[in-house]
DNA sequence: CTCATGCGCAACCTCCTGGTTGCATATTAG
DNA sequence: CTAATATGCAACCAGGAGGTTGCGCATGAG
């Protein structure tokens, strides 16, 4: 949480980060780069069901929305997670949520004066 | 976070979620219908870029994947928040950054011994 | 040096998505 | 009853997303 990048003030980086999880591909890449680590492309295609090609397009889309970076080491390419990413969906979610809270609070008591 | 559904273990219901809110217009409709509350469609059309129709077809994805519910009303239809749609967007996160912040102290371990 | 690995690039292809327009239908205001 | 308001339905469209194949290039293993 204290990685969260500040700017997650805003909606601005909110939907990109959404969009880039909002596929099933993506979603299992950040869930397996999260619990087993960084990985080469094609460690990360094994026991995919697509092909290499289309993981490492997944792979541009999930950095291109700040969810993860890519090392080079020798022949191939390390990706890794990049958490401030998830944080900031989370503290737009956490923003979201808190209103619509205080939201209806108002609205009950509206009903009952 | 009370409100959360118990699903929300697996990342089953996480993808559509996010793919629902992946999209600028749907994503301004969640914050809108948070913000000021239940609205008929022609009111949250006002404002926006798009037709009524867009509208209505997003309301009908983010319907599709539980963040919101409808409810006609005389002549118009009212659509609602689901929070805990939000909810389970946000424990998987939470689920994810955990298993992620374990891992990387595992690996800083390793690399200290 | 030679070969097997691990990738990057680019051309293609298909489908779904976001949007629009036109028209029909239901309700409430007067 | 009549008109205006609020939607619903369906056909249509262009563009982008996800995926594949084919081929070229760099790098590490022997």
């Amino acid at each position: 949480m204290s990685r969260a990048s500040a700017r997650a003030a805003g909606l601005t980086r909110a939907e990109p980060i959404f969009a880039a999880l909002g596929e099933e591909t993506r979603l299992a890449l950040v869930a397996r780069l999260c619990a087993r680590g960084p990985q080469s492309i094609t460690r990360l295609t094994a026991g995919s069901a697509v092909t290499r090609q289309a993981i490492t397009k997944h792979l541009h889309v999930l950095a291109g929305a700040g969810l993860v970076h890519d090392v080079r080491r020798g022949r191939e390419r390390i990706w890794e997670i990049d958490a401030e990413g998830l944080d900031d969906a989370r503290l737009w979610l956490e923003k979201i949520s808190k209103r619509w809270d205080e939201a209806l609070g108002r609205l009950k008591k509206l009903v009952e004066e």
